[in-house]
RNA sequence: GCGAGAGUGGCGGAACUGGCAGACGCACUGGAUUUAGGAUCCAGCGCACUUAGUGUGUGGGGGUUCAAAUCCCCCCUCUCGCACCA
């Protein structure tokens, strides 16, 4: 039983050593040679390796084994993204400190992915937790705080009491605190910002010079930065002194404006209902409706409300008295807090004003229809032209747009404005397992910054977080009582850390210097590893960690440690592997440990069957049986090698000049999967359909040396044909390539040996079947050598038997003849 | 609701620029080998029928074309993302 299959627990020990003590995969910079840095999203260091891991660095070995083997000076680095709240969890769990948990993690995850045979140079790893690279971002903090692209803020938060602890929106499940189930309250609190909207119009423009990622991607990333262009104009209020501005991106539709909405925080509401009978109603609408949004699930579909404030704002266009309203769906976070409503041309401002009585006034007529408040069943959004509109009437909605702002400006109540719905990333975490923030807060002097000669501020390792949740260094005396380092006096140091997206946002630099002690980036390796060629990943980071680690090498870059703009030329997101039709989760009890399969069938057949099983950008369906599949394939080249052992390791064998028949056929059949496999896997990665080719490949050597081949391949040949085999698989299962290449008597390992070239003239068919359509229907198949003239094939095609019969009396009334493939007949 | 992507055998998936639909693998069926099982090898395998053949077939309907999985229009379903963004 044994016998039949090959020892894979051996080979894989015995090729991980010799790349482990070879230092195989070992790079440095060398700009006599063209440079190829692949990278994967590195992991969380959570416990164990998942079958996602798996796949994703797969993917990304193959890429980098292949471009090795064509010549490029390949960095393929692997590392920890150490930092976050499950490690603190953990520790609280087991009794133990987030470090020691963090540590062995990453320890038993190394062994994991070193078993998996991955091409890394484990000399440039990296744990984000280490104060050797962290101690560079809070250096960046420092230099981005002088740039004022830093900054303090005070915003509200998800506080959960019992938790002494802010949450993330993520882990406030219905209102509630997803570990104590408390409720969860806003809160006022003072966290630190980046700047990142100062970056929004480039971080927008430069998507379009993306062109190496998917479309999917980038759409999301617009989206997310969500510009728009419009008006910003202010409104009189009446009898009041402070004005009421609004954003707009329909400045055409003011004449139709007849309410005002503000949102329920909108910082005015105080005044404007000072001297209304019912503004205890209103205080209570907009304390009630901010209390909901709290509790509210993202997927509520909320009814549109609003109350009156008795104030009225004045249309600068028209003179118009407008009514003021309180509205639960207006957002104080985007544009001015503040809409015009034009139930006419707004879907969200009919319903409002259908339910509230307010009249609906037209000013967009579209093309070719007639509006009119009492007929219309819902608002007109569309463009069209304008009616009702004073000097502006008649005008097409675009020049309207802009002839309408033009007047605010020279009137001075209003301009053109773009807004954006990126916001400022928050990156302020009051938790213990995370960057310390550089900062000093000083009674006398304020807030300043940790002088960067006192760099890296180590987060203390002597505290352990307790049950409370709550992170040690707020009481942790010894780390926050300081000296000012202004004036001297008794300062607090910041107790907050980093956003772990922080870490993520720069490591791929870092992987080109992971030792550099002098800054956070040596130019010169920088410069030439720099950007990352490939870029390998779930689509679950398409906007944040994305978007973050696009604005940093900005920021790095603004601060002259990079030249680039952009870090990931190109990027492939690959699917999610599933099971059963779900996504694998404990939960769901579906889940395939890598572990088991590795034991069961080795590395090499895992990795193969991930790659095979479907193209990378698409979900995985994991199947047992397809596994044993995979297996079951490099037991047969095994077989195959091993039975003609004596006959492969003839390494002196030539081409003979004059090769017979069967000879030529698996001559011509390896030059085409040469072909097949390189343009396969470079540029399009579609590695299933690489393997199946050398599935092919393998066939045809079966066939033509099984027991039914009448005269077998010369021997070079089928040598020939086995080493392209080895050599095309060699970056999906490089272990038992390796060996068998070894085997068959080569000296210079695959690791070292060119990508395989195809010959054009061997790869030829020197036959080609020839399709014989009459109406376009399938009915006959010629052998015919290539090149033949059109006037002989049509001759060819009217003489077959087959055709002949379904011409009979009928009249041929055109032939199309495509060269090489088909001849259609139409009567 | 908006945006993006996808629908092909029993299953995973192939099919370059419109040109033989279903490569390759899994499952299944038959045969060989074997004491047996396993492993291996050979053959078959979209569906239907009157089965040497013919018809039909890529979510549904229409269209363009000598020719459509592929291009155009309408509809249906699924997945993902965004979701009161003014």
């Amino acid at each position: 039983m044994e016998t039949t299959q090959y020892d894979f627990s051996a080979i894989e020990k015995k090729w991980q050593e010799i790349w482990d003590k070879e230092k195989t995969f070992q790079v440095s910079v060398n700009t006599e040679q063209e440079k190829y840095y692949l990278l994967e999203m590195f992991p969380y260091p959570s416990g164990r390796i998942h079958m996602g891991h798996v796949r994703n660095y797969t993917i990304g070995d193959v890429v980098a084994r292949y471009k090795r083997m064509k010549g490029f000076n390949v960095l393929h680095p692997m590392g920890w993204d150490a930092f976050g709240l499950p490690a603190e969890n953990a520790a609280i769990k087991h009794d133990t400190h987030p470090a020691k948990w963090t540590y062995e993690n990453i320890d038993y995850m190394r062994q994991q992915l070193k078993s998996m045979g991955f091409s890394y140079d484990w000399d440039r790893e990296i744990a984000t937790c280490d104060s050797s690279y962290y101690r560079w971002e809070q250096l960046y903090f420092i230099k981005l705080y002088e740039k004022g692209l830093v900054y303090p803020k005070v915003t509200t938060v998800n506080w959960c009491q019992p938790c002494q602890t802010v949450l993330a929106n993520e882990q406030v499940i219905d209102g509630c605190c997803w570990r104590c189930d408390s409720t969860v309250t806003p809160r006022e609190m003072n966290g630190w910002f980046f700047k990142i909207t100062n970056y929004a119009e480039e971080l927008l423009r430069d998507c379009d010079t993306l062109t190496g990622w998917p479309e999917k991607v980038l759409t999301m990333q617009r989206n997310w930065i969500g510009k728009s262009i419009g008006a910003r104009i202010s409104f009189d209020i009446e009898g009041l002194d402070e004005k009421l501005t609004i954003f707009t991106t329909r400045p055409d539709t003011i004449f139709g404006a007849t309410f005002m909405s503000i949102a329920p925080e909108h910082p005015l509401i105080p005044s404007l209902i000072k001297n209304y009978s019912a503004k205890d109603e209103v205080t209570a609408f907009a304390e009630k409706t901010r209390l909901l949004k709290q509790r509210q699930k993202p997927e509520d579909e909320v009814e549109k409300e609003g109350v009156f404030t008795g104030a009225y704002a004045v249309n600068p266009y028209t003179g118009d008295r407008i009514p003021i309203y309180v509205a639960n769906f207006v957002l104080m976070e985007y544009g001015t807090g503040a809409v015009m409503a034009v139930p006419a041309h707004d879907q969200r401002d009919y319903e409002f004003a259908k339910k509230y009585d307010i009249p609906i006034k037209v000013v967009v007529q579209p093309d070719g229809d007639i509006l009119s408040p009492d007929t219309m069943t819902e608002a007109h959004e569309g463009d069209g032209i304008l009616v009702n509109s004073g000097e502006f009437t008649d005008l097409q909605s675009a020049a309207g747009k802009t002839a309408i702002t033009q007047y605010a400006a020279d009137k001075d109540f209003g301009r053109q404005e773009t807004t954006y719905r990126l916001r400022d990333w928050g990156i302020s975490r009051q938790r213990y397992w995370g960057t310390p923030i550089p900062m000093i807060h000083c009674s006398s002097c304020g807030v300043l910054p940790v002088p960067e000669s006192d760099l890296p501020i180590v987060l203390p390792k002597d505290v352990v977080p307790d049950k409370s949740g709550k992170s040690p260094l707020h009481d942790l005396e010894a780390f926050f009582k300081i000296t000012c380092p202004s004036c001297g006096g008794d300062a607090r140091r910041e107790t907050d850390t980093m956003d772990t997206f922080v870490e993520s946002s720069w490591y791929y630099a870092r992987y080109a210097c992971p030792d550099f002690v002098d800054g956070p980036l040596d130019a010169d390796a920088v410069n030439y590893w720099l950007p990352v060629d490939q870029y390998i990943g779930g689509v679950e980071h398409a906007i944040l960690h994305l978007l973050y680690a696009r604005f940093f090498t900005k920021i790095m870059r603004d601060l002259g440690y990079l030249t680039i703009d952009e870090p990931f030329t190109n990027l492939l997101t690959q699917g999610m592997v599933i099971k059963d039709g779900t996504k694998m989760s404990k939960s769901k009890g579906n889940v395939v440990d890598p572990n088991i399969l590795i034991e069961k069938y080795g590395a090499d057949t895992v990795r193969l069957f991930s790659l095979f099983a479907a193209p990378p950008e698409r979900d995985l369906d994991w199947s047992d049986k397809g596994v044993e599949g995979a297996y079951r394939f490099l037991n047969r080249i095994h077989r195959f090698v091993s039975d003609n052992l004596k006959m492969l390791q003839d390494s002196d064998a030539a081409i003979p000049q004059d090769i017979s028949d069967s000879s030529r056929e698996l001559h011509r059949k390896t030059h085409q999967t040469i072909r097949k496999v390189t343009s396969d896997i470079d540029p399009k990665f579609h590695f299933n359909t690489a393997i199946s080719a050398v599935m092919e490949l393998t066939n045809t050597l079966y066939s033509l040396t099984g027991e039914n081949a009448k005269i077998l391949p010369q021997p070079a040949l089928i040598r020939e044909a086995i080493e392209a085999i080895l050599m095309l698989l060699s970056p999906m299962v490089p272990h038992f390539c390796e060996e068998l290449w070894q085997r068959t008597n080569h000296k210079v390992p695959l690791a070292e040996t060119p990508w395989p070239t195809f010959d054009p003239e061997a790869a030829k068919e020197d036959e080609i079947t020839l399709v014989v359509q009459v109406n376009g229907k399938l009915r006959s198949r010629l052998q015919v050598t290539p090149g033949m003239t059109e006037d002989v094939v049509k001759e060819k095609a009217m003489a077959d038997e087959k055709i002949q019969k379904f011409l009979e009396g009928k009249t041929i009334r055109k032939v199309i003849v495509v060269k090489n493939k088909l001849v259609n007949i139409v009567v």
